[in-house]
DNA sequence: GCTTGACCTTGACGCAACGGCAGGGTTTCT
DNA sequence: AGAAACCCTGCCGTTGCGTCAAGGTCAAGC
């Protein structure tokens, strides 16, 4: 038989075939007079059990062990192995279309999915415009992809974020935008600010270390000098008290 | 932040972070003057996002569709089909793990896996060494793995392989091993063995055309001259008598 | 005899999503 | 001043083939 006759008989391509020729699978068969392969009955049959073993999900690597010597033994090892690989595989799936169902059931908005906890703070908070408030609430949804803790912090915000004076906070923090980095207003607000929040999350903070070096000039960056000075204040007492 | 922070902060690694950048999944950020990138928070909002829609499931290319534009719209598109997906696999997984248990339960020869209307064939076979029965095995396993249409040859077949007087045949045959292409045993040899062929069997042989003409050919390859004259003589039955 | 078409040959690139290494620069701590 | 821990670019490896590219071979029809 030539290459294109084996194939089509075990259901193969012929790029398969010299594929596995080409990795050591099957050894190369003899050639006629003009270059051709020239395949055996033989080869069909390895052929035929190597199809079957690949359709069973067993990796080329995998197939040429339980080819190779003692079949009966290997091949049950691998196929253990396999099915446990199998079981994983399928729970992981049963899980993600859990949360499939889940982000296709609510769709609140266009920031991606959400953990409920964050999601219920969220929908606690007073409707407000302001810039300051939208990053923040921006930052939130990044804690909540990232941290692991993020648990406890969302729940000891809760207060803070159903109290609809904070509103005010923000907007005296917007009201910054455009202010020098010694405007006088700094000060007060700043400490307005830290006696707003509530002793236990300053504990509650995590502290990974060089890492919160570098987030925390990020997000100064992200702000106005006069508005970078309050909350870099701020974040200062975090960082102390946090140690603390 | 550099890379090596914010990837610790959304939780990928730098390696990860720098191929997205060379896809285009997210844009090269600023750098600082010694040539560090510099990673502003919008970017681990964006990384986080990444991360998540990742671990969902979604391919790059599709995550960029995602983060796109309209995002709503075409998450819940890409979600639904994703979900199609995963049902598919999770079927195909099942489905494997069932041949597995199948495949662990009974390991009853080194010849890999049968197909139980085979099982059931060659269990009804009388035991003989003959070698030319260890060949027509093969090619039985051999069509067990690839003909789609088996089924049917192998229910006609129950009734000849459980007749005794067929490994009579087989020894026949196996006494040509050494024998002329001109030996008298031939004709009469060849006679019998149609004539114990049931007539039905002559029509249900698949006609695959060219793929026969070469499987033949490397069929009769595999027996000695004399055998391969009873062989040939057999096919060529078949092949006309299946036709008309 | 010539073309056409269907085969065959080797070889090399492409795919998805990075991991790992080489070879070199920077900053920082000690 | 040297070591540790970062950063940079760029290239190869992974899995199982698909898909050209650039030819050689063979049977059939004009």
């Amino acid at each position: 038989m030539r290459i294109g006759e084996i194939a089509a008989l075990v259901g193969l391509t012929t790029r398969a075939i010299r594929h596995y020729h080409h990795v050591g699978l099957l050894p190369e068969p003899e050639r006629r007079p003009n270059g051709y392969r020239a395949y055996s009955v033989r080869d069909a049959v390895l052929l035929a059990r190597v199809r079957r073993l690949t359709e069973l999900g067993l990796s080329l690597h995998e197939v040429r062990d339980a080819l190779a010597d003692d079949a009966g033994r290997e091949l049950a090892e691998v196929l253990v192995e396999l099915d446990a690989d199998l079981a994983r595989q399928e729970a992981d799936i049963r899980e993600r279309r859990c949360r499939f169902s889940a982000l296709l059931a609510e769709p609140p908005g266009a920031t991606g999915p959400l953990s409920p906890p964050l999601a219920a703070l969220l929908a606690q908070a007073p409707r407000t415009d302001s810039p300051s408030a939208a990053k923040d609430r921006e930052y939130l949804t990044l804690m909540d992809a990232t941290g692991s803790d993020s648990q406890e912090v969302f729940a000891l915000l809760g207060p803070l974020v159903a109290d609809p004076s904070v509103v005010e906070l923000y907007e005296r923090l917007d009201a910054l935008a455009e202010a020098p980095a010694d405007d006088p207003r700094i000060a007060p607000l700043a400490a307005d600010l830290m006696a707003a929040v509530p002793e236990e999350l300053f504990a509650a903070i995590p502290e990974d270390g060089a890492v919160v070096t570098g987030f925390k000039e990020a997000l100064l960056a992200e702000y106005a000098p006069a508005q970078a000075e309050v909350v870099g204040r701020l974040m200062d007492a975090f960082m102390e008290r946090g140690r603390g």
